[in-house]
DNA sequence: GGTGCAGTTCAAGCGGTCTTGAACTATATG
DNA sequence: CATATAGTTCAAGACCGCTTGAACTGCACC
């Protein structure tokens, strides 16, 4: 949401930056940023989201000292990034035999990131939230001369929190369902070769 | 997400908390917080929620000055927060008769607040990524030299976005249409118990 | 062992948002 | 009109997460 704002759109500013090092083309440029944004917007690093995005259109493994220069971000940021990428599984670490340095190359489902890591987080929050609630309900039992109406009104409230859990999983259910038709064009590019892509 | 980790749970500090000047109950104060960590979740300040939360367990309409100590907020803040909240129809402003200041009613519907400025975010949001991705392939296929499997990720991303897209405004449908049944009973207490201001 | 490169860690700095508090406007009251 | 109380605005500051860059580890090769 925030990161959305910042700069001119496409082909304004990004089309002629006088980037020096990083020979990130201009179409580039923006469909890595415009991945970013969603990632941020789904709660993750900008960066991420753009690291991801650089692997999964060059197609084939970089190193993090490419990565770096084409994405101009600190060494240890790199670093970092990549850790949090490979834990996910949406990068993969490989050792080309020659290679002196490691590569890195992008899984085809960025989409399970998302929805996992939503999942988890949501596991956690939803359970410390449905635990608060059931613990302001016991105090308030316990206490006496509290008007019904109060009551209740805490229980509607609980009532609530949950539809909206539910409605948050099933969201996760079938964003995973609908992608998958997705990811199967993908798997599809990664084995065969073109065929008109749906 | 963040700002879930602060401070002991439910039935830790909050019971015992000296506050001097506003008397929550420790169970509003719990719900309360709650409330305000859900709705941070979503992107919305924590104090809205909270603000929002005490209204509706409340029941009767708060003034200013009453949510400013009872949540421990200052003047402007609170200010603002009220701001917000009613211009996104989710409290209401009365004044009673023998009045001098405004009252504060929640209105039911934070559901509807919720996925609203989630609709609206995610129209302009989305409709800027996809403008995004279209600029990038068509900077992409003017550059010749370019090896065909390279757009054709490109696109592939295209089509990634769309779906999450897609993914995204059934969940904000199913999640409005399932909440519908909370809110009808929320309606039935409402018309129920507390037709005294309207 | 020494040199150089890849990669990791983390304290410090930066940039962003949220809150505060004081100055201000508005409105009612004696 | 003076006073008081309610409400608004906004610059300054608190706060918090992200990024940086330097110090460090690990490893290969000479």
């Amino acid at each position: 949401m925030k990161g959305y704002l910042w700069t001119g759109g496409p082909g304004s500013s990004a089309s002629e930056a006088p980037q020096v090092e990083g020979r990130l083309a201009p179409w580039e440029a923006i469909a890595v940023d415009a991945v970013g944004n969603v990632i941020e917007f789904w709660g993750f690093k900008r960066n991420q989201g753009r690291v991801w995005a650089l692997l999964y259109l060059r197609g084939e493994p970089l190193t993090a000292g490419e990565i770096e220069r084409e994405l101009d971000l600190s060494k240890g940021g790199v670093s970092m990034l990549l850790r949090d990428l490979e834990r996910w599984g949406v990068i993969q670490r490989v050792r080309l035999p020659q290679d002196t340095a490691w590569r890195y190359g992008a899984e085809n489902d960025l989409v399970r990131m998302v929805t996992h890591v939503i999942e988890e987080r949501e596991a956690g929050f939803v359970a410390r939230i449905r635990a608060d609630l059931a613990e302001a309900r016991r105090l308030a039992e316990t206490q006496d001369g509290l008007p019904p109406d109060r009551l209740q009104r805490l229980e509607k409230m609980a009532t609530l929190a949950e539809h909206v859990e539910r409605a948050l999983r099933l969201f996760i259910k079938t964003s995973r369902l609908d992608v998958s038709g997705v990811l199967s064009v993908f798997r599809d590019e990664a084995t065969g070769s073109r065929r008109g892509l749906k």
